[in-house]
RNA sequence: GGGUGAUUAGCUCAGUUGGCUAGAGCAUCUCGUUUACACCGAGAGGGUCGGGGGUUCGAGUCCCUCAUCACCCACCA
């Protein structure tokens, strides 16, 4: 009973979570419903601090984790961390770049270990960080990506792939960054707009245009396109080229994928360095010559240009054909787009490798079977059709990266026979003997999502205890730019290894971008600053300001009014409780036989049952805003100024108590801390906690004509209000004929509307109220009264066009027959309605120009 | 080149399957010390829902088209 007199959120608001987390009630548990929900958390990156848009998603899995939970159902949240492989790698680079080191300075092992203590400083913060927003996990289940169970599933997974060929090696051409010097999944690239020099040269009989002279040593045929009649001739001989090192000789092979439009209708083929030209070696068994090392130098097939880098070869070729008279012209003004590394901008090198890959299609076809089929649900649903459209474009995928942070892959090489690769999971050794034969560990980690792939069920220990009563996941949640690489991945996987799919339903959130709606980004500066934003408004404004007005899948702006408004909500709970408990007193007993007596009781019954039915299916379809703002507007808008105001005249502490509690439960899953705060000072149930109360069942029956009757009253009020306000009076009389009902509620009336007191058979010598439907006046001078005239007239019009407007809707023969039965008469009272107040306010002007 | 989403009040955004006079927060204006709350109360102003066409008794909502913005995919020698 003694909530201190301001709301001070930064007072209790650790404290509240300690209470939780040691009561326990973080750990799934059945109460009363066998029923369980379940939701892993994306690990965020271990390398980062926790920004606003992890503390948003953070909220949005934490609302319905705690309403399910309410529910009585074992309702688990499991939270982690992911090394992040390449991510944290090139974050530890750049640490190193400072102190004038680079990761080539280090063996991989020396490598690992100085990466996993950096990453163990940062994990502490952002667990903090998870606290600090009330997120109730279970922190006995947190993992982290390269524990041993995740390692070991990956693991599983590979040999399982393995076995069943699904998993190959092979040279192909990979995304490759020459600064980290390690290979890309294609999805890892990013593209961006470039204008790069456009070269024509003179090409043995030919001319042709190309962007890459440098690449010129690696050439191994001419191409053109089949229906090309100008160089039809040429097709399957060789020609001689004079190269900047001396002529050579190349086939001239016919092919589709020429453009005849582009340049000359001619194009050098390069295998080795080129996507497309990969495509057509392999369709015309050409020779495949690498030209560019993993530095991203020349080597030896370039001759003289041996050791220059791409660029440097570039200019120097160029230069060097000028000179021999090859260099025809120079197009400065052509516009391509530039594949570079995301992390360091690096332009990427389509480089020849040995890596493993993963057949996708196999995976691919039974996950758009699912989605088709609609085994998972989306929000927004547009996201499911999206990723059925990515997976049915989906390409082998490369899951081999040369860093060192990550998981090693499983597999050795016979050092006397490359094509002899076995399976063995001890790959903390580098050599192995094995039937009398030497076999070399793969140098190579997983791409970070080959593991994250099995998130849902790894982390459940599949196969176990957990998995059977958690999976599939009640919901995945996460935000769209994972899409494609992650959930696309694990529901793939999922089916894969466990037959299932992984997660019931998949919830994309947006981005929470900057004021201005630009990108928010550390780069640019225009980050919120959430440490002081929690200082200054606290966690659970935090939470319910970040989720305010947001949809699924739609990024929008950073607004702080909204924080500041979920604030200002926190503190008319706070206040709300307080008077409640001074009402209240020590009576704890009342509750406990809440009695419906009064019309507001009525009225704020019935709006309780509206909201509690409004929350229940809003979250149930996962729309955290539209329950949020029903929250906001029934506690603030009808409990706090009418209801309150109301039951000042007559006082129910055990309903009011009843109506407390309920909404400080429906408020909990969005305000945790400082609706369990009041509910600490209530202490109504022992020591209970409000997170493992249960969710609310409104019993209580309301009598709808009583709860009718408060309206009347309400539309009574807020016309004298109105008034009062338009022509400034203070506390007038309402005069009134014989109604008993006026005469019921008089006292009510006179409280709410400010009057100075409301008086019974005057005669009428005012302002007529138009919209009650009893003879009221509030009295007024006839000086007086002609100011509101004008008021009045602009009222009559009004209302003339309303009754216009229906009585147009009514003889339209196409409406009444074809609109719901419902619809038609509800326009029809409407009309008779609006035709009664007309007369009413028609005969008030008239009275004044009598 | 292909795709998705957005365009609603000064600002940031809601608006579930079409259905009463389109909402909220912030901001603005007027009034108010009514002991829960000035992080408050009462009242008010502000929108031809991006443009144009169509379907329908009825369109912010569905269809077509145009414009602008954002993002994604493919990738140009």
């Amino acid at each position: 009973m003694n909530l201190s007199k301001t709301y001070e959120p930064g007072e209790y608001e650790s404290d509240i979570y300690d209470l939780w987390e040691k009561s326990g009630a973080f750990t799934p548990k059945n109460r009363g419903s066998d029923k369980t929900y379940s939701i892993v958390m994306p690990p965020p990156n271990a390398n980062a601090n926790m920004h606003i848009g992890y503390e948003f998603t953070a909220v949005l899995e934490d609302i319905p984790v705690r309403y399910h939970r309410m529910k009585g159902e074992a309702a688990l949240l499991l939270p982690g961390a992911d090394h992040a492989g390449f991510e944290t790698q090139a974050v530890y680079e750049k640490h190193l770049a400072k102190e004038g080191k680079s990761r080539f300075d280090f063996s991989r092992e020396e490598l690992y270990k100085d990466i996993w203590d950096f990453v163990a400083l940062n994990r502490d913060n952002f667990e903090a960080q998870l606290r600090t927003m009330g997120a109730s996990v279970d922190w006995s289940r947190f993992t982290f990506t390269l524990d041993k169970k995740i390692v070991d599933r990956a693991y599983k997974t590979f040999k399982k792939m393995w076995d069943e060929k699904l998993i190959y090696r092979g040279e192909r051409l990979v995304n490759y960054c020459t600064f980290h010097r390690t290979g890309f999944a294609d999805i890892e690239v990013e593209y961006s707009d470039a204008v790069s020099p456009l070269y024509y040269i003179k090409y043995g009989p030919f001319e042709l245009a190309t962007t890459r002279p440098e690449t010129k040593f690696g050439d191994t045929a001419v191409a053109v396109h089949p229906d090309d009649k100008r160089y039809s001739k040429w097709v399957g001989k060789t020609v001689t080229v004079e190269g900047v090192n001396g002529p050579f000789d190349v086939m001239v092979i016919a092919d589709e994928m020429v453009d005849m439009e582009f340049g000359t209708g001619v194009v050098k083929i390069t295998p080795a360095h080129s996507f497309d030209d990969w495509e057509v070696a392999k369709r015309h068994n050409l020779p495949v010559v690498r030209v560019i090392e993993h530095d991203g130098t020349m080597n030896e097939k370039a001759g003289k240009y041996r050791g220059m880098t791409v660029m440097e070869a570039r200019l120097a070729v160029a230069e060097a054909m000028k000179e021999k008279g090859l260099l025809i012209k120079v197009d400065e003004n052509y516009h391509n787009r530039v594949g570079k590394c995301y992390k360091c901008g690096t332009v990427i090198e389509p480089m020849l490798m040995q890596q493993w890959f993963v057949d996708m299609q196999p995976l691919a076809k039974r996950a758009i079977a699912a989605l088709q089929a609609k085994k998972i649900n989306f929000y927004p649903d547009s996201k499911r059709t999206q990723l059925i459209t990515y997976l049915e474009g989906l390409k082998d995928w490369n899951i081999s990266r040369q860093i060192a942070w990550g998981i090693p892959i499983p597999a050795f090489q016979n050092v006397d026979d490359s094509d002899d690769w076995i399976f063995e999971t001890n790959t903390d050794q580098e050599i192995i003997e094995k039937n009398g034969k030497t076999y070399h560990r793969d140098p190579d980690v997983f791409d970070t999502w080959f593991s994250s792939s099995s998130w849902p069920y790894a982390t459940l220990n599949y196969p176990s205890e957990d998995f059977d009563k958690f999976y599939p996941l009640s919901l995945m949640e996460t935000g769209g730019d994972i899409l494609y690489p992650w959930v696309s991945r694990m529901i793939m996987l999922g089916l894969y290894v466990t037959d299932d799919i992984p997660f019931k339903e998949v919830y994309i959130h947006g981005y929470i971008r900057a004021e201005d709606g630009t990108k928010m980004s550390k780069s640019i500066g225009n980050t919120v600053d959430n440490g002081a934003l929690l200082k200054e408004f606290g966690s659970d404004a935090v939470r319910m300001g970040i989720i305010a007005g947001r949809s699924p899948g739609e990024s929008a702006s950073f607004a702080p009014g909204k924080i500041q408004a979920a604030r200002n909500f926190c503190n008319k709970l706070w206040n709300v409780a307080r008077y409640i408990e001074d009402v209240i007193g020590d009576d704890f007993e009342a509750r406990k036989t809440p009695e419906v007596l009064s019309i507001a009781d009525h009225w704020m019954l019935t709006k309780l049952q509206q909201l509690t039915e409004r929350v229940t299916s809003d979250l149930d379809n996962y729309r955290f805003s539209e329950a949020y703002d029903s929250l906001y507007h029934t506690v603030w808008d009808d409990f706090a100024d009418w209801y309150l105001e109301a039951s000042k005249a007559t006082p129910n502490p055990g309903l009011l108590a009843y109506f407390l509690e309920n909404l400080l439960k429906l408020a909990h899953p969005f305000a945790p801390f400082v609706t369990e705060t009041i509910w600490q000072t209530l202490k109504w149930e022992g020591d209970s906690l409000l997170i493992t109360s249960s969710w609310p069942e409104i019993s209580l029956a309301a009598d709808p004509k009583k709860a009718r009757d408060f309206e009347t009253i309400q539309t009574m009020v807020v016309e004298c209000r109105t008034i009062i306000a338009n022509i400034g009076l203070s506390k007038p009389i309402l005069g009134y004929k014989g109604s008993e009902f006026l005469e019921m509620h008089a006292g009510l009336i006179m409280r709410l509307a400010r009057l100075g007191s409301v008086e019974k058979g005057l005669e009428a010598n005012g302002l007529r109220l138009t919209r009650a439907p009893f003879e009221a006046w509030i009295i007024v001078d006839a000086n007086t009264a002609q100011k509101y005239l004008s008021k009045l007239e602009e009222k009559q019009s009004a209302e003339a066009v309303s009754v216009e407007r229906l009585k147009g809707r009514l003889s339209n023969k196409a409406y009444v027959e074809s609109a719901p039965e419902k619809l038609v008469a509800e326009t029809r009272a409407q009309l008779e309605e609006s035709e009664a107040k007309l007369h009413q306010i028609t005969t008030e002007i008239d009275s004044f120009n009598l």
